[in-house]
Formats: C-alpha cells, structure tokens, sequence
DNA sequence: AACACAATCAACCGCAAGAAC
DNA sequence: TGTTCTTGCGGTTGATTGTGT
C-alpha cells in the first residue's frame, strides 16, 4: 500500500500557473515567508495548489535573482565538468551556477549539452536520435565523427566519461540513486582523505568550497538559496570522481581542451594549470592546484584500479 | 498552408531522508 | 523508539513552440 498523496489531486489545480496565481504567491512569500509549511501555505493563501507544486514554482520561477535564458560558456563549463565528476546531482551542480535551478540545469543538459558533448544533432528531418542512455552508440559514432558537420568528444574522451558514470554505478551496485547515495556515510571509496580545497561564496575565487552535506541542509533558507548557491558537498570528492585535472595523466588535459573546443570552438592551452576556462564564472573545476592532492575522475587508486580493471575485461576496453 | 516531427521546458511524480511528534 | 509528515531530489511527462517538408 503506497504512502497517502499530500494532497487530495480532485480539489487541487494542476498545469501552468496563471499570472495571478504567481502574484499571490510571491506576494504573500515576500510579506511572510514560507512558514516552514510549504504544505500549508497554498490554504493560507488561498490557492488551489498542492504545497508541493507551490514550492516548486517558488524555488524554479519567482524567488528573487532567478536567472533566466541562456547558460554562458563558464557556466556550460561548470555544469559539464561537475556531471563528468559527479553525475546527475543536479542541485549540487546548480549550487555551483549562482541563480540557476537544478530544473533549469536538468533541462540544459538534457536538452543541449549532452546533445552538443555526445554529438551534436543534424538540423531538420533525418535527423536520427540515439536514445539518450546509448553510451556505447555515442562513443562509437560521437567519436569518429570527421565530417565537419558536428562535433563530439574523440573516442578517447567519450570512453572516459563513461568509465567516469561506469565507476560511479559500481560505486553504487544495488543502484541507489545518486541522491541517496551519500559517501560521507558508506564509505565505499576508503580512500577518503583528500585535501579539500576551499572557496568564499559566489566570490569568483578560485578554488571549490565544499562542505559536509548537512550543512546544505542548514542553507536551504530562502535567503541562503537565494544569496549563496554555496557549496559543493564533499561527495563530489570523496566519491574519488572528483577534479580532473592531475598532472599525472596527459589525456585529462585533451579531454579538457575537447570539452572546451565543443563547447566553445576554443581550445585551450595544454597544461593543467592554464586550462582553467572558467574562473570568472566561479567555475574553477580546471583549476585544482596540484598539491592539493585531490583525487580526480582520470587517477586511479589500488580501488579505482581495481574496478577499472573489472570495468575493461567487462567492456573489451 | 498544412502536416509531421523535434526541441524545449514547466510541471508533475514518487522516493527517501530527516524532522517532528 | 516508532510513526507520521514535510522537504528536497532526480527522473519523467506532456503541452507548447519551432522547423523542415
């Protein structure tokens, strides 16, 4: 028997939101708050909407400096490296992209640049699309592309992007889902003492701010979403995906320099310290320093190693 | 102009964690 | 300590818009 709705779907309105509904509820959010309720706050305010739909149209359109339209090159960055890294937690990445959603993140990726990373499509009818969970199709046909027409990763790069989710779904065997999946309590990876590079908020500095995933508990105050956009939580880390750029592997740098030639039609230089692209936008994923000793996504641990050798006599690598 | 198909994105769904009781 | 409730998350859906034939 499945858990009771939260509200009773014959009574309440479903679809877009109209232009009144969205003043009322900025408008009573802005005098009051949300109460701690998002339940309770569409009967205080009089809307016909489940609680649950308030808040996400809240959190994705009316809350204060939401950004809107199209995602700069840093920010295609940030999310790209992130999802190499750490995969589909999209409000951690969506941390990292001041007044951005993990909705809007979500779609961008979904919609463009997974599109753009793994092959670009061909404008108009013909166009032929792979499903999108296809990794094998795109490495093979993403990568031998020469055509001129569209770009994507080089074989090489597609193989490591999915050794990278390969890796984080044997981290993960009976499939949690990446959001459940919390490092900090099932310590997979032992090797779990990296350094931990530290940033200020949306300061543009340049190294990552990472804390422990409670603490973005603590931060989900409207304010603190609305002003921080804060932290990476040390799963990304810890999860020993994080931070591709050690120097002790020269095909990191070429992935880089592809993500960025797609990305942007730029090629970046080729040292690991000269590619970071994205400082301004507080991306700065590129730019670990090198003593920092983070483990990175391409470095390979005794356990890495390990699951990785499992990983080629799998998959013929 | 009409149609078919693809792309986009807002909104919904169900699940799990953690707080509250 | 166990149960219930609320929140937050990622995945998915479907209406709308855009584009090519």
């Amino acid at each position: 028997m499945g858990r009771a709705p939260c509200c009773d779907k014959a009574t309440v309105k479903r679809g877009p939101w109209s232009p009144e509904e969205d003043a009322m509820l900025k408008a009573y959010i802005e005098e009051h708050g949300t109460g701690n309720n998002w339940i309770a706050l569409p009967h205080k305010i009089g809307l016909k909407r489940c609680g649950k739909s308030c808040r996400l149209r809240w959190l994705n359109y009316l809350r204060p400096n939401i950004k809107h339209g199209d995602f700069t090159p840093e920010e295609d960055s940030t999310i790209c490296s992130l999802y190499i890294s750490i995969g589909s937690r999209w409000s951690i990445i969506a941390a990292q992209l001041p007044g951005r959603t993990d909705n809007d993140v979500k779609n961008y990726w979904n919609t463009k640049l997974k599109k753009r990373l793994l092959g670009g499509r061909r404008k108009g009818r013909g166009t032929h699309h792979r499903p999108q969970s296809d990794a094998t199709n795109a490495e093979t046909d993403g990568g031998a592309n020469n055509d001129g027409e569209e770009r994507s990763l080089s074989a090489s790069a597609m193989e490591r992007i999915q050794l990278c989710m390969q890796l984080q779904e044997m981290q993960n065997p009976l499939g949690i889902s990446s959001h459940q999946y919390n490092p900090l309590q099932q310590q997979m990876w032992p090797n779990n003492h990296h350094q931990v590079p530290t940033q200020s908020n949306s300061s543009g500095s340049s190294s990552l701010n990472v804390t422990v995933a409670a603490e973005q508990g603590q931060s989900s105050s409207m304010n603190d979403q609305c002003n921080g956009f804060r932290q990476l939580e040390t799963a990304a880390v810890d999860d020993g995906l994080a931070s591709p750029s050690s120097p002790k592997n020269s095909n990191v740098v070429t992935i880089e320099a592809e993500l960025q030639e797609l990305l942007y039609g730029t090629t970046s230089t080729t040292t690991t310290d000269s590619v970071a692209v994205s400082q301004q936008g507080g991306a700065d994923w590129w730019s670990y320093d090198q003593d920092r000793s983070a483990v990175n996504c391409w470095d390979f641990t005794p356990e890495t190693s390990s699951v990785f050798q499992d990983y080629t006599s799998v998959y013929d690598i």
